[in-house]
DNA sequence: CACACGTTGGCTAG
DNA sequence: CTAGCCAACGTGTG
């Protein structure tokens, strides 16, 4: 028998965890292999497992198993390696004969993605192996962005973005899932080695079936994971939404079936203590790629043809959500290719001003564990750990309150927190809002300040939101709810509630408003002194340029 | 150099 | 419910 050419395709999900709009999995399909082999590698150190929390594991955890149910409705299923991908993918290429392999670019410049993609990207040449690469994540590549911004640099401003964005060429359009006949039939396949290998593997890779599956870090001592917990900690808890592709496209009809909702949708006015998500909560899905943006893109197109209110416009609309999304994105991506790895540090970012943040682990902890005494603020942090999940303009509240509101702590650790405890936690995303609230870049009217007390009375007068979420308050009256610490000790008393003991007093020494007032000082001094450094900066500059000259 | 503007502030007066 | 002030940021445009 003639030996054949081998053709033998693996296809690497990392993120980008579905079967539409795929573009990777559909040029590796295009190939016509005798053999498919869709892996993912669960891999302690990734950014999406290195901190993570049992609501994110759960999520990952549906996520695979989902891949895996719809792959075998087309014939196929999904192989899940564990460790490092770097070693672990060429062992697999040669014990399956792999000729190429493919995967969704990942253009953030995660440090972490990128040095593990340019050594898997070697591996592959030196072992003869066709690598097909596809952006997919963003619903432009963002290299497009850099190319059609040209010499004057990307935007970082959201107006000057949008101008971008709209000069763009239209979008590459949505790819279909693809369909059993796209896959190789193993049964009629005429290989017997292929045949013999494919049920020799019938019992081995199998998805993990629970968060306890996923591996820890591999070179990080156990005492410093960011996020440590035990099967204990997953009972209990109520995500948000749950993972995969399949939820994830139903939740996009879902939302999307009332096109006047989806027109006259404005982000800033929905609601954050609302029990039920007041926006999409299409993010997770987004985040982890169940969803392609260009799908929901044109899924909101759809819509708003049906709608009869004239639609808002971005950068509030639905539509402009996803423009954010591509906006920090780019911009990840630009302070990642002149400083490698500084996007969600402070050290290195080009856009992030250096302040100088107090370091009280006692401040940290309670806000983190929902016990800082301000009732809104803990009700939010609560929220996160039992949901995965809160509001924009929460993430807003309690993010301004450990920062430069309130407790003076670096975004660093924040973000940190919301990178292990979000289902959403987006590399991109959550680096630039942290910039953003902490008004390190971005954004710099450090005086507009958010309240920890009344920000929300306007939509939840009543506290409902806080009841559900800090029980141990539920019985105080409404007028006490946001701020137990001005009821009379009668009234505490009857609410069953005992400030310092059932529920923290204020962590803050004195009143929120003399606190963020003298806050507003020290984002002054800063910002001063960021002015004189850039000063000096600029005119060593200019005497460099004339003793070259 | 002045001025408008910036996804989503708080507060008070009317 | 809205307007205007608070004290006053940086960026982009003319």
């Amino acid at each position: 028998m003639p030996k054949a050419t081998k053709n033998n395709a693996m296809h690497w999900f990392r993120r980008g965890l579905r079967l539409h709009d795929n573009p990777a999995l559909v040029a590796t399909l295009e190939q016509s292999p005798t053999q498919v082999y869709p892996v993912y590698v669960l891999d302690g150190d990734s950014y999406e497992v290195f901190r993570c929390s049992p609501l994110r594991a759960t999520f990952l955890v549906e996520c695979l198993q989902d891949l895996d149910a719809r792959l075998r409705d087309l014939g196929s299923r999904l192989y899940v390696l564990e460790g490092d991908p770097v070693t672990t993918l060429p062992e697999k290429w040669k014990e399956w004969d792999i000729s190429h392999i493919s995967w969704e670019t990942d253009e953030t410049g995660e440090p972490y993605a990128t040095a593990r993609d340019e050594t898997v990207l070697q591996k592959a040449h030196d072992a003869n192996i066709r690598v097909l690469q596809e952006c997919s994540e963003t619903l432009y590549p963002l290299n497009a962005y850099v190319k059609k911004a040209g010499k004057k640099g990307v935007p970082a401003t959201m107006t000057g973005f949008q101008k971008l964005f709209d000069s763009m060429p239209p979008m590459h359009k949505v790819l279909p899932a693809p369909t059993k006949e796209d896959f190789p039939d193993i049964k009629t396949s005429k290989n017997e080695n292929t045949n013999t290998t494919m049920k020799n593997l019938k019992d081995k890779y199998l998805p993990p079936k629970k968060p306890t599956d996923l591996p820890w870090p591999r070179n990080t001592p156990r005492d410093q994971v960011e996020c440590v917990w035990n099967a204990n900690d997953c009972k209990n808890l109520t995500p948000v939404v749950h993972g995969g592709e399949t939820l994830a496209l139903k939740a996009l009809k879902e939302s999307l079936a009332k096109p006047n909702w989806v027109a006259a949708f404005e982000k800033p006015k929905t609601d954050p203590t609302s029990i039920k998500p007041a926006t999409t909560a299409l993010s997770p899905y987004l985040s982890w790629g169940c969803l392609s943006p260009r799908q929901v893109w044109v899924a909101l197109d759809e819509a708003l043809e049906k709608a009869t209110v004239s639609p808002s416009k971005p950068p509030v609309s639905l539509h402009g959500q996803l423009l954010w999304r591509d906006f920090n994105n780019l911009m990840a991506h630009d302070a990642n290719n002149e400083t490698p790895a500084c996007w969600n540090h402070i050290e290195g970012n080009k856009y992030c001003r250096n302040i100088p943040w107090d370091d009280d682990p006692k401040a940290l902890e309670a806000w983190k564990t929902g016990r800082t005494g301000f009732p809104w603020i803990d009700a939010c942090m609560r929220q996160l750990a039992q949901e995965g999940w809160m509001h924009h303009l929460g993430r807003h509240a309690v993010a301004c309150f450990l920062t430069r509101g309130d407790l003076w702590q670096s975004w660093e650790e924040g973000a940190k927190h919301f990178e292990a405890q979000l289902l959403d936690a987006d590399y991109a995303l959550n680096g630039f809002n942290w910039l953003w609230l902490s008004c390190s870049g971005f954004f710099y009217q450090y005086f507009r300040c958010y309240s920890p007390v009344g920000f929300q009375k306007k939509n939840d007068p009543s506290g409902k939101y806080i009841r559900k979420f800090v029980p141990e308050l539920k019985n105080l009256p409404d007028k006490y709810i946001y701020e137990p610490w001005e009821a009379p000790a009668s009234v505490l008393e009857k609410a069953g509630v005992k400030l310092g003991e059932t529920y923290p007093r204020p962590i803050i020494d004195g009143d929120h408003k003399d606190v963020s007032k003298d806050n507003m000082s020290r984002m002054k001094a800063a910002y001063d002194a960021h002015k004189a450094e850039q000063a000096v900066a600029s005119s060593s500059k200019t005497k460099k340029q004339r003793t070259s000259e």
